[in-house]
DNA sequence: ATAAAGCACATTGTATACAATAATATTATC
DNA sequence: GATAATATTATTGTATACAATGTGCTTTAT
């Protein structure tokens, strides 16, 4: 009976409904628990050496975030993906980052748009590492600046919240070296709009972007 | 000293935690349960009856809801929300409205064509009756179908989110009579262009319907 | 041998008890 | 009288205890 290893992430002086939070999530999002698998308060307790308080809190959390599903008398269970629920989650996200982008354009201050061209050269050394943990590290990086650009604290938010939903299969997406070539050309071309304040076109750009990826993690389903 | 009388609402097997999480999320959307209160747990668990238990878990539901601000070490308030919070929630909120508009275009079916020209009259009916609150349900009726119609889970559940959030000053809106009539044309157009299945109209038929709403709540917190 | 009844167990839901901490009031000392 | 040290209290954070309920297994009766 193998076990995922579930690390705690400590941070001195979080509460530990935040810690048992953050640690479930990534647990989630790495895949280690897997969608359907149950989660069960004492046994998680047990596992992270803390009472089930806490682990109900986190649970009640991550069950707003949408990475666990109640069955009513039966306890969590890790929430499972369907496709509709991708092509849902897709279709929002590339609206919210149509909008970003288009925010972006108007928002973005000089020191920002180093930043752009900086995390964007550092995306295309990733690139050539092949490793696909450091490419996505990197391409959410890129994402992250633009996003922030926005200046719009509830747009990250929600983002943010939706590529996690999506992290698992955007993952498999990078990995494959065919794609490489692709992802940096629309990342430049990305930068370039932005930086001529082109929100029109730069809207464009990201849409095809997200397209792409809908499109492979999609076709990456149907297997 | 006097207190708001949050009315427990009762909904038989369901969970404690859901029962007063729907609870105060009504006092915080009625305004019963004001910005900046704290939201001690012994002191609800007493006034509603329960434990502590279902007071937290509730409360852990409203944070990330985003209703509730939690202070390290200090407890749960009902959340502030400034003009700068204001405006992005509702650039984000024209956006997926905009979205969801042109998605309905696409996927609206005959008889959720039909409920939207009933929901309409229902609104035009309920505006004649001066009273704010039925207006904003007839409103509120009105924007569901239009959402569902789209087809899109996720989305429905964003903007639901969103638009809890400005209920409050939506109802300031609405209570000015001046908007009525303008309201109502508008609600027209969009009904008539999702009818002709028209997305690029009805977008930005329902663009400009919610940048008035947002002007005007703009200039209600400039007083 | 099979089906039904009942019992034991696992698990969630709720309440309470205990610990830690921060804010406030009180007292003692200068 | 003012200030610093201390005690008290209010409140959150965490753990545990208790209740209810559903599930699966065992046992018994036909």
């Amino acid at each position: 009976m193998e076990e995922p290893k579930l690390q705690l992430i400590i941070d001195e002086y979080l509460p530990l409904r935040d810690v048992v939070f953050n640690t479930l999530r990534q647990g989630i999002l790495k895949g280690e628990l897997k969608p359907g698998e149950r989660l069960m308060e004492i046994h998680l307790a047990n596992r992270l050496g803390v009472s089930r308080t806490p682990i109900r809190e986190a649970i009640r959390m991550l069950e707003l975030e949408g990475l666990v599903t109640m069955i009513p008398r039966k306890g969590a269970e890790v929430a499972r993906i369907s496709k509709l629920d991708l092509r849902d989650v897709l279709e929002v996200r590339r609206s919210l980052d149509s909008l970003a982008v288009s925010l972006a354009c108007e928002r973005i201050t000089e020191e920002e748009k180093q930043m752009l061209s900086k995390t964007e050269e550092d995306f295309e050394k990733a690139v050539t590492t092949r490793d696909a943990t450091t490419i996505a590290e990197a391409d959410v990086k890129f994402h992250d600046v633009i996003l922030k650009a926005s200046k719009n604290g509830r747009l990250v938010q929600m983002v943010n919240n939706l590529a996690e939903r999506v992290y698992r299969y955007r993952l498999e997406y990078i990995k494959d070296s065919r794609n490489h070539q692709r992802l940096i050309e629309e990342h430049r071309k990305i930068m370039e709009y932005i930086g001529a304040g082109d929100a029109e076109n730069a809207r464009n750009a990201i849409e095809t972007h997200i397209d792409n990826q809908e499109k492979n993690i999609i076709s990456q389903l149907e297997l």
